[in-house]
DNA sequence: GGTCAATGGGTAAAGATTACACAATATTAT
DNA sequence: ATAATATTGTGTAATCTTTACCCATTGACC
């Protein structure tokens, strides 16, 4: 039964520690984050979960990254601990406890570490239209919410957001993206709405791709894109050896 | 009574997470790293501490900072937050937890937390010469020991070590250094050498001071540094309001 | 006063970034 | 079929940034 797992999953969790997840989805140049609407009342938050003990954070993180948008193997990174003391000034957690003892019933929820908790954010990065968004027990509802029209939400996530687009931003600077996020063959023009989409901004289409190629992550095919309307563009695809070094070598991309 | 207030100090902390610090030290020239010995052991590690259940992370980074070196409102910054469930992979628990025992009493221990903990990582960056290294309730010796040269430590306080020092390195480029760490005033080749220490390489000494300069942040005085060999050089300060907003926009400085 | 070791200021070359224009092409409308 | 259209492919000049490098000046020391 539902409650008995929930039970057991609070029970065989880490207490002190969780992880919030901003998960940014990238689709025809647009940018959003994914929201979950709790049971019971009308606050949104951040997908978030618990630690199992015997389990890595990073694991945990891809855990929960995959039951909430069924994707795994994609760009994932931890970007900051969150450990204020007034994270939930914001917020009456005495009314949102009150609603979750109505919804879950009292037995699972300890004042103490509904009060006191350090989070681990980490950010992911997914093209949205492969997500099968999926609420878990404590929320009904999934929405993809446009990066800058993200509502008040509970407790510390609106500041997450800002910190985790902050990093994401910088992240480009130093590492490749788009495996994952791309067909495996892809246009140039693809991969450069997939940059701006990030970087909010607009990039000069010969300087992108002058650039781009310099790095040398991207080998060119004989083929190209049909069936788009227009002039068909060629299909790259990433050399997946020299994308995998400059990822762990934090190269200096100076897009 | 000692024991009484470990005993409460570990009563009235989180259990599940603490704070690991990396405490850079940098005089003349040189980069090393603060490390203290365990009683009864004969295994180093970095100074670390837990957080009381009523206070911020943040905070108590701040305070197990001060409890160590005797300096506060330093640059001190979270890196990166270690929580695989394989951190002491390297390294005998149960042997450790023995001498523990021996040397503090056994109540103290409880095996589950000694096995399973998150870490939050913190940096610091302070001159040496101003440090009163002070060991805690665990460690009876401090050492500085030369960034290159650090012996095998206890857990995983090695791999914490080195991306500590690529985050510090990488920082330097975000955020102007200096403040708190060299004189009020200093002249330029301090301020090189400070860079130099961090960074691992030497820079063009012109170079870099038109580069410095043009970020704004120094005010030029009109008095030089006498009393040394050679020729006097002059003197700067910063400009606390321009290197505070530089921290806080994060503006590139491409040292 | 000369020597020495370091600072102060500036310039030329190399490299990186930015701005910009026109030809080619596949679909769509006529 | 042909023209119109929206998009891709490619190259070059101008600007800005970074790097490399020189020589005069200064103050302590002999």
């Amino acid at each position: 039964m539902m409650d008995q797992r929930l039970k057991e999953y609070l029970e065989l969790t880490l207490k002190e520690v969780s992880i919030d997840c901003v998960i940014f989805g990238f689709h025809a140049g647009e940018l959003k984050v994914l929201l979950l609407k709790w049971k019971g009342t009308d606050g949104w938050s951040l997908p978030g979960g618990r630690i199992y003990l015997e389990e890595s954070v990073n694991d945990a993180a891809v855990r929960i990254l995959q039951e909430r948008t069924g994707l795994k193997e994609i760009f994932l990174q931890q970007f900051y601990t969150f450990g204020s003391n007034d994270r939930y000034k914001n917020m009456d957690v005495e009314a949102l406890i009150r609603k979750l003892e109505w919804t879950f019933g009292t037995e699972f929820y300890d004042e103490k570490y509904m009060k006191r908790n350090v989070s681990l954010g980490y950010m992911a990065l997914v093209e949205f239209e492969q997500v099968v968004a999926t609420p878990d027990w404590y929320t009904d509802e999934c929405m993809w919410c446009e990066i800058s029209n993200v509502p008040e939400l509970l407790f510390d996530h609106n500041e997450m957001i800002d910190i985790a687009l902050k990093a994401l931003r910088r992240q480009v600077s130093y590492q490749p993206i788009g495996y994952n996020l791309l067909p495996e063959k892809f246009t140039m023009p693809e991969l450069q709405r997939l940059y701006e989409t990030i970087l909010g901004k607009q990039l000069d289409r010969r300087n992108f791709q002058k650039l781009v190629l310099s790095y040398g992550i991207l080998e060119k095919l004989p083929e190209k894109r049909v069936g788009g309307a227009f002039k068909a563009p060629f299909l790259y695809r990433f050399d997946k050896e020299k994308y995998d070094r400059a990822t762990k070598e934090e190269i200096l991309f100076a897009i």
